[in-house]
DNA sequence: CGTTACCTATGTAAGACACCTATACTCAGG
DNA sequence: CCTGAGTATAGGTGTCTTACATAGGTAACG
């Protein structure tokens, strides 16, 4: 056990300040998929696409093949070794038929979450800008967003 | 270990046909931060207002009271026993300062996932109708989205 | 020949969630 | 009074996904 690590997601930075390291978050999947139905592709070069499409520091390289054997278990993608090309062995993958359709789904998938964090920012933002002259009425702020330390976490009364 | 059970994430519901299971995908703990924002709630309550919000079937109650408990633990939010209201016992929660400032990082980071998903069904649309009559150069199709089974998982030649 | 870049893996641990079970209190009905 | 349904809180356990670490090959270059 290492004791010196920082939390995985929620971090603090300052007093009263958070810093949420958002993860890849199941993203990695439907984006190794899409990637590969833009065209076949081996696991280095999809690290690198992959950095570029998500905007995330350094994909994990253990994980990136371990996703595609599990992919190429359950049919999803299918790989040949490069033939041609000089240089180190690579494994060419690419996207089979139930792959593709897999992308569908997620596609599908991805949007329904989409709208589902979008929900929840509009209503986030709805409480934190009650400034606006129109629809105010008169004394019916949410509630202060806040209570001091009434903790409280002993035995039931 | 229960063999019978589905994979969590993807299920096949025919063939070549894929439905993938979204789960709350790190949504519980920014949730419930938003709704305690809202105005002060007791678990039950807050599982119930999850369900609206999410558009999930049912809420796991066990882990939204961890989840609870763990909050408060850290003094983003804070608890006391409801004392009015007959029927059973209820931990009514409220959001602290720190709370509050966490959920705004939430926000933050949420929007920064909406978009890169946004980024990736982009490129997903952008490959599944290349029908516009516009911008396709005559035979540059993106290419066929799908191998023939050449599965050759054998090792190296 | 040693170093570096490229390429493919495996091992281990932590965190978040699904599913299941347990407890306790309240109230209505027989 | 006992029972059962509804409300409310909580712990156990397994699995999935990821982070972090390590290892082993090929080839190019000085």
């Amino acid at each position: 056990m290492r004791a010196d690590r920082q939390p995985r997601c929620r971090c603090r930075v300052g007093p009263g300040s958070f810093e949420v390291r958002a993860r890849i978050e199941r993203f990695a999947e439907p984006a190794v998929l899409l990637l590969l139905a833009e065209g076949e592709s081996h696991g280095y070069q999809l690290a690198e696409d992959l950095e570029a499409l998500l905007d995330e520091g350094r994909v994990d390289f253990g994980n990136l093949y371990r996703l595609l054997r599990a992919l190429e278990e359950e049919g999803l993608v299918a790989s040949t070794w490069s033939e041609e090309a000089p240089g180190p062995q690579k494994r060419v993958y690419g996207l089979t038929g139930e792959g593709a359709a897999l992308l569908d789904a997620w596609a599908a998938s991805l949007r329904a979450r989409s709208e589902r964090i979008g929900t929840l920012l509009g209503r986030y933002e709805a409480l934190a800008a009650p400034a606006r002259p129109r629809d105010t009425p008169a004394g019916e702020a949410v509630q202060p967003p806040d209570l001091p330390d009434n903790h409280e976490q002993g035995g039931a009364p």
